[in-house]
DNA sequence: ATCAACCGATTGCAATTCGCAACCGGTTAT
DNA sequence: ATAACCGGTTGCGAATTGCAATCGGTTGAT
């Protein structure tokens, strides 16, 4: 976040931190891809987002406190990216853009499945889905219901259905 | 709408819309602040949007669907530009987007209380919201309530409230 | 009739950001 | 030993942004 803002205004404050083409691309492919290394939000990414373009959006979302970066583990090399409660919180906004380009944008069968289940489901399947979230990204305790797999189960289905 | 696009997923098909610093500084003003005209989208913005940067996203929101643009009979200069239907489903998004950035961004309480109003009332109030919003630019019949009376109502209150 | 204010932009220009491709040193798996 | 993979970084041309000045036509007051 920067020192000087536009204004106080929810929506610009909002525009400040995600407003550009890019920002929201890497939340919906940690969120919704389960995406949580440089190279799999390089490589995997539907939009093709270059590598330098990449590094910086993390860098910022980092900065601006909606995800957090760590040490994998696993590998010396491998960097491991968590949301935050701040970018878990970004559910209905995702929600609400993913029923609106649904309804006047051309969008693809497969690709708008996940959006139209989470609109179906309303604010319950979201809260779950962000329950489930805390879990995978911040070790809360994991959830019965797994809004992931429906999701990842419809996204399936509808690229076999082709 | 651009020919091509990165990929059919319905969150980029809306970046590639709305996905920059402005776009939705615009709507919002129009929708939220009732401004129709150029100049006063342009002197009376919070944040002091340039003519030239202004004069190419309405434009754009033109050739996108999300507004119209219309002469004003009362004056030869004046342009008149309108919400469409698709703008003017963006209230939920505006609704989402305020109440994530009021709960986590450095929001001043005057320019923040009628996302919270808007995010109190839930769809309902953005429903009634929208009946009055295609009263206003697209001459459907008014509605009993005026969510946008709410709402300024609102917001003078705070400002007089200091 | 004059003239200042206002109308929706447009232009020129410097600074920043974007998008692409090539590359980097270190790590891991074969 | 070595090839693939790791998270980036660098260089560069193109596009976008932000700012200030300006434009020709219209309006309202005198």
């Amino acid at each position: 976040m920067k020192d000087v803002h536009r204004s106080g205004c929810p929506i610009n404050l909002t525009l400040e931190v995600l407003g550009d083409r890019w920002s929201l691309i890497v939340l919906r492919d940690m969120m919704f891809g389960n995406r949580r290394h440089f190279r799999e939000l390089l490589t995997r990414s539907e939009e093709g987002i270059a590598s330098n373009i990449l590094a910086d959006r993390l860098r910022r979302l980092v900065e601006e406190g909606l995800i957090t970066k760590n040490d994998d583990p696993s590998h010396k090399q491998k960097a491991l990216y968590s949301l935050t409660e701040m970018g878990i919180a970004l559910v209905p906004v995702f929600a609400a853009m993913g029923a609106w380009g649904r309804r006047f944008l051309p969008v693809t069968r497969e690709l708008s499945i996940r959006a139209e289940l989470l609109e179906r489901g309303g604010p319950e399947m979201w809260e779950a889905f962000m329950e489930e979230l805390r879990a995978i990204h911040l070790g809360a305790p994991r959830p019965a219901r797994s809004v992931f797999s429906e999701l990842r189960a419809a996204y399936e289905a509808a690229l076999a259905a082709g």
